[in-house]
DNA sequence: CAAAACCCTACGGGTTTCCGTAGGATTTTG
DNA sequence: CAAAATCCTACGGAAACCCGTAGGGTTTTG
């Protein structure tokens, strides 16, 4: 099993809970961060003393940092980590349920696990820890369609773009012009026309004001 | 200070937490439900037992239920517990910070301390529950906005109503046909526009999508 | 009870969205 | 390199939105 494993997470009930789970599963050395700067500094000097961490877990959203981080999120903690020490093994432990992030996390990130923090959180996450260490791959059995469910639509960076101006107020015309300011191609209304229409269909959208309720549920925006 | 406390909280990572929390300030008797409607039976049973709980310590989401309950939020439960036990003192611990429904909660519900899951959860809860015991009220600092900001304007059902339907897609024509169906007075397009466009200049907002965009975030919808 | 105030509704016209068509530019392919 | 396919853009008309005005109904007030 693992020897030393790093926490990352902000609230301080948290971390106590997960620090029960992990002592569980006979896991000898256990280090807590509340900051995503903390916990990736605590890695380094590991990896500088020849003593590194096998394991990290880490929440995504860390609100409420009094003194400003150069690490924001769970996600940059992890891309950062994973720079800096290939093989550490990574798992998500959040409230986060919008399969366009978990999706995002699980792909690009390739996190060992993902684990939602909800009725068996502790559970679960002894579970996908085991897993981990013999590589294999563990999300929580509810968001498991987040991976499944390839969406056929693959919603762009431009997609994103179009959807937050919407949401700030503009008009077409007015996010045509703004595309042309920031040189993004294609600016035309038309185009911007036609591809907020393809998105209406692939959300199954009346109109723009619906398309923003369900993007926003989804979490894109 | 109070003898007797009980716990609904779904997560188990959580309510382990919250049990030491208690613990630390001296509470020699703490219960735990995962359920509303488990959590109400035991505040009944204890009440028939004339060994009533002091205080409810509850969050307001449950998810993932199997077996469909009764009372579906924390806010139901709130409400139900003290139909039953007036006396009995409540504390709202959750991720909720949305100013609507805090200030729901605050005002309608009347809560005896509202605590923020963040950074300091555990500390400020305990400093909560001090203060209920003293007839004190509570709140996290950085959610003390939603109380004071009156907003001047107050939204009602009726514009929740619209809302809700724009954000499915309804265009305001079909709005106001739905109006007339559920017998909701005024119902005609001219009216709906004039809410809508009420809506709007209270929320700052250019046109309805923009106006969908800001009241999902304030969680009016 | 009549005037005033208020609310609901109806209507008209300017703007934006919505959708199809079509022409020109760029890329792909044989 | 020419044909085909794809993409970007332009335009026009119907529908929805946005906003002001105005008439008819109800409630309030002196």
């Amino acid at each position: 099993m693992f020897k030393k494993v790093l926490i990352a997470e902000d609230a301080d009930f948290m971390s106590s809970g997960i620090k029960v789970a992990l002592k569980d599963i006979q896991i000898p050395i256990v280090e807590y961060a509340q900051y995503c700067d903390e916990a990736f500094l605590k890695l380094k000097k590991a990896c500088l003393d020849n003593e590194p961490f096998d394991l990290l877990v880490s929440d995504l959203s860390f609100k409420d940092n009094i003194n400003p981080q150069r690490l924001q999120s769970g996600e940059e903690l992890i891309a950062e980590a994973k720079k800096l020490q290939p093989t550490l093994k990574t798992v998500v432990f959040s409230v986060e349920d919008k399969p366009y992030r978990i999706k995002q996390l699980c792909n690009e990130l390739e996190v060992d696990a993902y684990v939602w923090k909800s009725n068996h959180g502790q559970k679960e996450l002894k579970k996908a820890v085991q897993l981990a260490y013999n590589n294999e791959f563990f999300i929580t059995p509810q968001l498991a369609h987040a991976l499944r469910d390839k969406e056929a639509f693959e919603v762009t960076d431009y997609d994103v773009f179009l959807l937050q101006h919407l949401a700030e107020g503009l008009d077409q015309k007015e996010i045509s012009e703004e595309l042309k300011n920031n040189k993004i191609k294609p600016s035309s209304i038309s185009s911007v026309e036609k591809r907020l229409k393809l998105l209406k269909e692939s959300f199954n959208a009346n109109n723009l004001t619906q398309l923003i309720a369900i993007t926003k549920d989804f979490g894109l925006i």
